[in-house]
DNA sequence: GAGAATGAAAC
DNA sequence: GTTTCATTCTC
């Protein structure tokens, strides 16, 4: 058994920093052992002819020794190790472990990433941008601010608020792999929509594909019988189905289109940070039920005219940003249908005339980003008349839709602070210190994205970034002192 | 400083 | 899931 001797301090542990004042962390039960197995070698070798035996043999031995020892014969040293930590709290208040990153952690192979990549990212770029270089890879100088912060660094109250900021998740970022592709993130963002008759009830079963994979080839097919993986839209893919009906799926407010009637007869899956999921049915509005709008002679020429768009039509009220919303990642299609759920129902015709073609037919609904024209935090909803009862795919953006203008969604994941949030003095002052991301020049994406989007979009980061920035998140890249007198506490968990 | 081992803690 | 660092001491 391990005497419950204090280890001394190695000589590794004791030059680490050069800092005299080194605590070294507590052993842990199987370096308790080794100690002792060390030990206990050592005292038989002394009367041994035989060589003192490497320390790398020995830890190979020791692991082994480890290994074949009981639970039961393993006790005694847990227990040490327990003592030991106990008594290593007791001996340092305050410590706290700080390993160092002397490398980039690896990118997760799936999963979302957090929303201040994102903007690292895009700040990245436009600084390669205006310097003419092309963006370095993840690691770079602006992948410093997602390591680890120095270990001797002071954490104030400002820090905590910073970092639970971090790991927010917020909707309504748009996706940079679609406005700016040559991001060096890749958005990984995916969503699952399984038609009510092939999903399971929320709950265990065989369940969507968690963190669902991205093939790396430019070609991705994927089907499971109960789940439809749609990969991200930066890549072209084909999907197959099992004969039926295909299922809505959307991963990004761009393109896709779905049937009212649809919509209500779909599940849609939402990840949640803790690991969980769940699933929801869109809601549609009363107010869309009440003009049924899945009937074709709703976008007859007897369409009432409605309001103007814009702040003064109540539809457009801003609902106010909630502290408490949960820190979930919201698909398209709950966006979807928050928006419908806040829409009061009143359409607007289209300025010409909708094309023969689509004379007829069942209206979908194609999410579109923002438009820079509306006020912040507005959405339109595109109706869009079409032959085919269901339509699917990208670049599908409407020609000549009849247009539904339609609040946003009043889940707002994003607790930082938009223009619009700032005082009007300060909004005033505020001018955007960079221009719109260009168009992206891909051919695919091209045909994807609308440029004359591209500002709606960067509307979205810029004022994220205005609130990092504000945080000195992004230090030396923006000019603050605007935004000096700003509370932003309203828009973070603060701990009194 | 690397290397061997295992596991706690942080990220 | 990945990385660091606890111990030890030789190479």
């Amino acid at each position: 058994m391990a005497s419950p001797q204090r280890p001394r301090q190695s000589s590794r542990s004791a030059r680490r920093n050069d800092n005299p004042n080194h605590v070294p962390r507590p052993r842990n039960a199987f370096f308790i052992f080794r100690c002792e197995f060390t030990r206990r070698h050592a005292e038989e070798g002394k009367n041994s002819e035989r060589s003192p035996t490497p320390e790398k043999i020995l830890s190979k031995r020791a692991g082994a020794a480890w290994k074949a020892l009981s639970e039961e014969d393993k006790r005694p040293y847990r227990d040490e190790a327990r003592e030991e930590s106990k008594r290593h709290g007791q001996e340092n208040p305050g410590y706290r472990y700080r390993p160092k990153r002397t490398k980039p952690p690896k990118r997760r192979a799936t999963g979302p990433i957090s929303r201040r990549e994102q903007v690292e990212s895009l700040v990245q770029m436009r600084e390669s941008s205006a310097a003419g270089l092309l963006p370095s890879p993840p690691g770079g100088p602006h992948s410093r601010t997602s390591s680890s912060p120095e270990p001797d660094s002071p954490v104030t109250p400002r820090d905590s608020s910073f970092h639970s900021l971090a790991h927010r998740r917020s909707m309504s970022l748009p996706h940079l792999d679609m406005a700016l592709p040559s991001s060096p993130y890749s958005y990984q963002h995916t969503h699952f929509i399984t038609p009510v008759s092939c999903a399971s009830s929320p709950g265990p079963g065989p369940g969507p594909l968690r963190n669902g994979r991205r093939a790396s080839s430019s070609r991705q097919r994927s089907y499971s019988p109960s789940v439809y993986h749609i990969p991200p839209p930066d890549l072209p893919f084909d999907l197959e189905f099992a004969g039926g009906t295909p299922p809505f799926a959307s991963f990004a407010p761009h393109g896709s289109t779905v049937s009212l009637p649809e919509l209500g007869s779909m599940q849609d899956l939402s990840y949640y940070d803790d690991g969980s999921s769940t699933y929801s049915t869109p809601q549609i509005s009363p107010a869309a039920s009440l003009y049924d709008i899945s009937q074709p002679e709703y976008f007859s020429e007897s369409l009432p005219m409605q309001q103007e768009p814009g702040p003064s039509n109540p539809a457009f009220h801003r609902r106010q940003r909630s502290n408490t919303a949960p820190s979930a990642t919201v698909s398209p299609l709950a966006f979807l249908s928050s928006s419908l759920s806040n829409w009061n129902g009143e359409a607007m015709p289209p300025p010409d005339l909708l094309p023969p073609s689509r004379g007829g037919g069942v209206p979908t609904l194609t999410i579109s980003p923002p438009e820079p024209s509306l006020s912040p935090g507005h959405s339109p909803i595109q109706v869009i008349t079409d032959d085919a009862p269901f339509s699917f795919g990208f670049g599908m953006s409407p020609s000549s839709p009849t247009s539904l203008i339609a609040p946003s969604a009043d889940i707002d994941f994003d607790r930082t602070p938009r223009r619009a949030d700032f005082a009007p003095n300060v909004q005033e002052l505020y001018a955007p210190p960079y221009a719109p991301p260009p168009p992206p020049q891909l051919g695919f994406m091209q045909a994807v994205v609308d440029p004359a989007l591209a500002p709606g979009e960067a509307y979205a980061l810029e004022s994220y970034t205005e609130g990092l920035g504000a945080f000195d998140i992004a230090p030396a890249i923006y000019d603050m002192s605007p935004f000096d007198d700003i509370d932003f506490s309203d828009f973070l968990h603060v701990s009194p």
